[in-house]
RNA sequence: GCGGAUGUGGCGGAACUGGUAGACGCGCUAGCCUCAGGAGCUAGUGUCAGCAAUGACGUGAUGGUUCGAAUCCAUUCAUCCGCACCA
């Protein structure tokens, strides 16, 4: 160990170390029963490492490197998702084949990971766009192909007309094409579709499993986007005609106050208007709008139009009109309701917007009669009501239901139209199925081939993988380079081996990431997606994480990916992951001038900027530094280009080191907030690191000479007690913190013990046996506990401490703490009067209550304030404090 | 609009089940050391008053419960996030 702490060296050395020695590499171990996988959502290889990857790497780094200390074994993977459009855009671009970008981008990534020191079982790296791995996408595909749970059906795609190719939502979003310009219109096409929607009840009732996991506002998210409905199904015959209007009601007791059957713009049975024509007209307006309006039209206009059609109130066979409005949704439950102006907000809407009649069937309860506000039956209340009434209540000008509750109403109602076969109780969800083609060239392709003859055949096992082509040719327009390919999507016919052509659509990059952290744990398997034993001695997962952004899609996909690998008999269990952290945003300052056209913003790196503060700390101005003149400061943004606020990671590791760059990135903030990027704070846990380095080498020679065992306690001074209760007492508060992922408090529990070992002030020269011993106590418990947040450091200072082999190998073990030395022996109780703080009083911790109450009340300051007053009680708070009532 | 979360010094943030508010760090102030320092060391740093001892005030706002409230309850304001005509 140097004299000075020199990051680069140590950092070096100990990478070449833990690479020889094969530090963090693992093999599932029956005999070891304490297993834990860590586990980070694995990158898109962008080709450069940023801020929020060295944050969340680093969070999970952390607990792996506690876990094993603790003695798990700990599997801790790392992969890419590589298959995606940026490679693909690179093609369009610059010309370079996807394949050779991507491999690029992860060399140069996979640097920069290990240049962090990162705890990677690098045996176990897999990259989505290998064929060895997407093989197995094939494979699940399929799986579900075989069990139905894969299909085609028409769906729409943005497509740009003038360069008659499909664009993804962000390369439309706008409205228009991204490279062209040209308005973007929607088209329906042919495309497969994975049926999650199979797994709704599931997916809803499982997360009982994870709830203690899980942060509530996921589960809350995923909730939401399933979006389970429960209500009936209700058919109105159409007059004059065979047909039927289906619609789904939550609230069928409110049937009786149906004044219209509202249907959705694009619903068929406007083909059987008699006024077709207008109602086309609209339906197509309706259309337009919706395209144009990118934005999610919240507050949009409810319009609707009579389609002349008469429906039949299957409950009190009354004739009803049918319309159809902008406000029904085809996509949701089955594109028409029973419009309830009474009862229902929207319906409410539509029918002052349109003068219907409003007729109100749904009385409150009231404690005193339960007889309702009956005015006579069938009579329009479109002035009486000024809003809907929506809550629950009693049935009312409802027929023989009059008089009954909603809550009964809804169930009873709905279980006489499945008698009278015109319904039936029904449950709906807002989740869809999942749409997995795309029209793209980089990803997997979906292992399906079209036969003249056979139609639809699927890519025998035995044929996969179905690898993409080498070259392609990408112009960003037209159809899926892949799709120009001739030798990939001529093929003969797996059945009658007839000419035949391959399916030119990919699949979906989720469906990579749904199952990858299940082939961490056999990843060179040839024969099967992975081993069932190995995937069961790791699997669940025990810790993910993540950012937020993935709180929906990802983590549903891969969800739903889990129970379907448990129904043919992968897995045994129903959750892939037991405990899910999200952990927040790097953002940063902005800096910047108003550009030329008002409005615009031109952006300053913060690097480039001078701040200046008053007295107080506070920023007054900034300056950029090459022209000195003023730069208007903003509000901390997320991390961007566009913002120019980005700190490159690389920079900073040259700067200060891996170690300390991480353990500012984990001190600054609570893991779930935002971090706020500041060099300066960077520093300060550079500083620490130094301190802590340059206490490590003073003390080193001497603490050979450190007795091996704990001296009894009479022979430890006042000092280096107490340097050996703040030891114990971090070891507590440590240990307890990483359980939480509470780093922040992990590392400030960190640096008050170094605070105090710079308080024990005896030197190593003159340092009794028991002085010796408690200061070996401290650094090595300091360094062990310092290992997860800065490793190669760590590492540097527990040889310097005399252990060889490195920490791990070496067979340290976390610090245990003794309660004993955690507690304290003397308390500083706080005494109040009236709930003021007056006084404080030093006791011992076994001080009885009376003892403390005679203590408290005989304390000078305490006194002043008692005088001549009445004691009226007093409060006594064990090992805490004493509370004084006096009037 | 609906749902959820959060409001504590100049800043990031601490505070266990109601019990000494502001740990730790940044920033800032003063001093030491230094040719110099964006280095290091020492001390100080919630606000107001005071030379000081000390006192008053203080966790978005208002009210309440309690011997005692950042913490519990009610009302309210603000910010952030998610969903958004879901029938």
């Amino acid at each position: 160990m140097d004299e000075k702490y020199f990051a680069e060296k140590i950092e070096e050395r100990w990478q070449e170390f833990w690479a020889g020695t094969g530090a963090f590499e693992v093999e599932p171990d029956p005999a070891r029963e304490k297993h834990f996988y860590c586990l980070e959502m694995l990158p898109y290889p962008s080709g450069f490492l940023h801020m929020g990857h060295v944050r969340n790497y680093s969070i999970g780094d952390a607990l792996s490197w506690f876990k094993r200390l603790q003695g798990f074994n700990v599997l801790h993977p790392i992969g890419w998702d590589s298959f995606g459009q940026p490679a693909e855009q690179a093609a369009i671009r610059r010309g370079v084949m996807p394949r050779d970008w991507t491999e690029a981008n992860i060399a140069h990534m996979r640097g920069q990971f290990k240049r962090l020191g990162l705890s990677y079982d690098w045996r176990r790296e897999i990259a989505a766009h290998r064929p060895d791995y997407y093989k197995w996408d094939q494979w699940f595909f399929l799986k579900m192909l075989e069990r139905g749970l894969a299909y085609k059906k028409r769906s729409p795609v943005n497509w740009c007309p003038a360069e008659q190719t499909v664009l993804s939502n962000e390369q439309s979003s706008g409205g228009v094409c991204w490279r062209c310009g040209a308005g973007v219109e929607k088209r329906d096409i042919e495309q497969w579709f994975l049926r999650i929607t199979t797994y709704a009840e599931q997916l809803l009732d499982d997360m009982r499993e994870i709830e203690r996991g899980w942060p509530e506002r996921v589960l809350t998210m995923q909730r939401n986007w399933i979006g389970r409905s429960e209500g009936a199904f209700i058919d109105f015959q159409i007059k004059d005609t065979d047909e039927r209007a289906r619609v789904f009601t939550t609230r069928i007791d409110t049937i009786y106050g149906a004044n219209a059957i509202v249907l959705a713009a694009d619903h068929p049975l406007i083909e059987r208007s008699p006024l077709r024509e207008d109602v086309r007209r609209f339906a197509e307006r309706v259309r337009a709008a919706r395209m144009s309006a990118r934005a999610p039209a919240a507050d949009e206009e409810k319009e609707g139009i009579n389609t002349g059609l008469l429906a039949v109130n299957p409950f009190s066979g009354e004739q009803i009109p049918v319309w159809a409005a902008n406000y029904v949704l085809m996509e949701y439950g089955t594109g028409a309701v029973m419009s309830v102006p009474a009862h229902d907000e929207r319906d409410f809407e539509f029918a002052q917007k349109y003068s219907l009649p409003i007729r109100r069937v749904i009385g409150r309860v009231s404690h005193e009669q339960p007889a309702v506000d009956s005015d006579p039956a069938n009579s329009d209340q479109s002035a009486a009501m000024k809003e809907a009434f929506t809550e629950h209540g009693i049935l009312v000008s409802s027929g023989d239901w009059s008089g009954k509750l909603s809550e009964d109403a809804v169930r009873e109602m709905a279980e006489f139209a499945r008698e009278g076969g015109f319904g039936e109780p029904a449950i709906t969800y807002r989740l869809r199925d999942w749409g997995v083609s795309r029209q793209r060239f980089w990803g997997a392709p979906i292992p399906v081939i079209y036969c003249e003859r056979c139609g639809v055949v699927p890519v025998p096992e035995s044929d996969l993988p179905v690898v993409l082509p080498e070259r392609a040719e990408f112009k960003g327009v037209g159809q899926s380079p892949l799709a120009g390919v001739a030798e990939f999507v001529n093929t003969s016919c797996p059945k009658c081996g007839g000419k035949a052509k391959r399916e030119t659509d990919t699949m979906d990059t989720f469906v990579d990431s749904s199952w990858y952290f299940f082939r961490y744990c056999d990843p060179e398997n040839a024969e099967a997606p992975f081993d069932r034993e190995k995937v069961a001695y790791w699997t669940p997962v025990d810790q993910y994480i993540g950012g937020v952004e993935h709180a929906v899609m990802h983590l549903l996909y891969t969800r739903f990916w889990t129970k379907f690998m448990r129904d043919i008999g992968l897995v045994s269990f129903d959750e892939p992951v037991k405990k899910l952290m999200t952990q927040g945003m790097v953002v940063a300052e902005t800096f910047y001038r108003e550009g030329e056209d008002a409005g615009q913003k031109v952006y300053f790196n913060p690097a480039d900027v001078d701040v200046v503060r008053d007295d107080k700390g506070r920023v007054t101005s900034a300056t950029l530094i090459s022209d000195g003149l003023p730069v208007a400061v903003g509000p901390f943004e997320k991390m961007s280009k566009s913002t120019n606020n980005g700190v490159d990671p690389n920079e900073m590791i040259s700067a200060y080191g891996a170690d300390a760059t991480r353990l500012f990135v984990l001190f600054a903030a609570p893991v779930e907030n935002d971090l706020r990027w500041q060099e300066a704070g960077i520093d300060g846990a550079l500083r620490f690191l130094r301190r802590v380095y340059a206490t490590v080498f003073r003390w080193r020679a001497s603490l050979g000479d450190a007795p091996k065992d704990a001296p009894s306690a009479g022979e430890f001074s006042d000092e280096a007690r107490r340097l050996r209760h703040e030891t114990h007492r971090t070891i507590e508060r440590v240990t307890n913190d990483f359980e939480g992922l509470r780093y922040n408090t992990a590392v400030a529990a960190l640096m008050e013990l170094s605070n105090s070992l710079g308080d024990f002030k005896v030197s190593p020269e003159s340092a009794s046996a028991s002085d010796l011993f408690a200061v070996r106590e401290t650094l090595e418990s300091l360094v062990l506990m310092l290992a997860p947040f800065c490793p190669h450091v760590a590492e540097e200072m527990w040889e310097g401490l005399g252990r060889e082999g490195g920490i791990l190998k070496s067979g340290a073990r976390w610090p245990v703490f003794d309660e004993q030395l955690a507690r304290k022996d003397e308390l500083e109780i706080a005494v109040q009067v009236n709930g003021k703080l007056r006084g404080r009083v030093v006791l011992s911790a076994e001080a009885s209550e009376d003892e403390t109450r005679a203590a408290a009340l005989a304390d000078e300051r305490v006194r002043a304030w008692t005088e001549g007053k009445q004691v009226v009680k007093t409060v006594v708070v064990p090992g805490r404090l004493v509370n004084v009532v006096v009037r």
